[in-house]
DNA sequence: CACAATTATGAGCAATTGTTCAGTTCGTCC
DNA sequence: GGACGAACTGAACAATTGCTCATAATTGTG
């Protein structure tokens, strides 16, 4: 930042194809290696030889070990379509109960791809404030969403709104995540037709 | 093993009372440590630092530090009363929305004890296959006394009862954990009425 | 080909951490 | 009070791990 910038180009990209080919290398090694080892004894040092890399390449990709599960959880986050889904269809006259189906369903869909590596990020990742944030602030997006569907959707009869809100959002994100990364794992199909079954039924029945 | 025993006593208890106090102050120190530091960052030093021990004798009650955490989680799972409380209720003719009722409230209260180091020790504590077969065996016992609760009890009608039983089971476990530990903590009344509101109206629900 | 920029290498450093063990202190019992 | 074992101590070891840096290889360019 101290010279002029003559170029709007991000900075540090890679100028020859190579570099970027390492680079994808060393993130799916680390992947794999993560997943199977969980974060603490994933050692770069490991991920450098799964990748077919010396450690000192792993270095000038990534400044530490924090980064490479920084990009990988990011890369995830970004591909989370939960969120939008919802929005998507929260103001639609479609029935709740249809409503609450194509949101679970994106869930599990966003949990089928690595599993393993989805919990070691949730669960082990370092807690940088920067990640933390990232994923509070897409948690309470989706909190939101819920709580206008709730507002306005006319079969919505739940008395503590908020509650409500917060209770659903858990409830889908941690049965999904426990249930489909579960070594003893259970029917794809099933858990969504009941996870939809039970958080209809709530939100219809008065009290 | 290699001299006859003539005692049937169980082997190296402490002899004196000053023993088991350190033993004692190793653990709760253990306790401190690792809820504020985490389980990696969470040293054998620290620990005996902070209970006033050397590491010397930290490491004459316990072989190494897995041990340290696996009492802890042990003495927790033992004092686990969300399983039997369900047992006791299950077959009762009380009111579905009842037995739901005392059974999450169990779950709570089994939470409301120190949440930041059951964190810890359910997402960081090493997966040794001992302490998981335990773990495993608790959620199964419970799933199987849910399972039952909905086979006997009148108002429940939901039809696909095992994979029920399992996200109730989950269900309730996780929002609990993560709601009562989140840094932005829930009410835990307003948790536990919509709970059970959600439970109840779920199982009682016919489709 | 020359040369510079980019990319790759890997031995080794610095720091941390779990654990040991030779020696000391304390408690108990005759 | 003396003797023996239980309990305690903490400096030091061994192993691991994240990471650096001097050097080498590769690629693009004129």
């Amino acid at each position: 930042m101290t010279s002029e910038q003559r170029r709007i180009q991000p900075r540090k990209q890679p100028r020859q194809i190579r570099a970027e080919l390492t680079r994808q290398r060393i993130l799916t090694a680390a992947a794999h290696i993560f997943a199977e080892y969980g974060y603490a004894a994933g050692t770069t040092n490991r991920i450098a030889e799964r990748a077919r890399v010396s450690i000192g390449s792993l270095y000038q990709y990534y400044p530490n070990k924090d980064a490479i599960l920084a990009e990988l959880l990011t890369r995830h986050l970004d591909g989370d379509r939960a969120t939008e889904t919802l929005r998507a269809h929260k103001d639609r006259p479609d029935p709740l109960e249809d409503i609450i189906r194509v949101f679970v369903h994106t869930v599990i869909e966003n949990h089928l791809d690595d599993p393993a590596l989805l919990r070691i990020m949730l669960e082990q990742a370092p807690r940088s404030s920067e990640l933390i944030e990232r994923i509070t602030q897409q948690e309470w997006e989706m909190i939101g969403d819920l709580r206008e569907l709730l507002d306005r959707h006319p079969e919505a009869r739940v008395n503590d709104k908020d509650t409500a809100a917060r209770l659903v959002a858990y409830t889908v994100e941690l049965t999904v995540h426990s249930l489909v990364a579960a070594p003893n794992s259970i029917d794809v199909t099933r858990l969504e037709n009941e996870l939809v079954a039970m958080i209809t039924s709530y939100l219809r029945t008065e009290r």
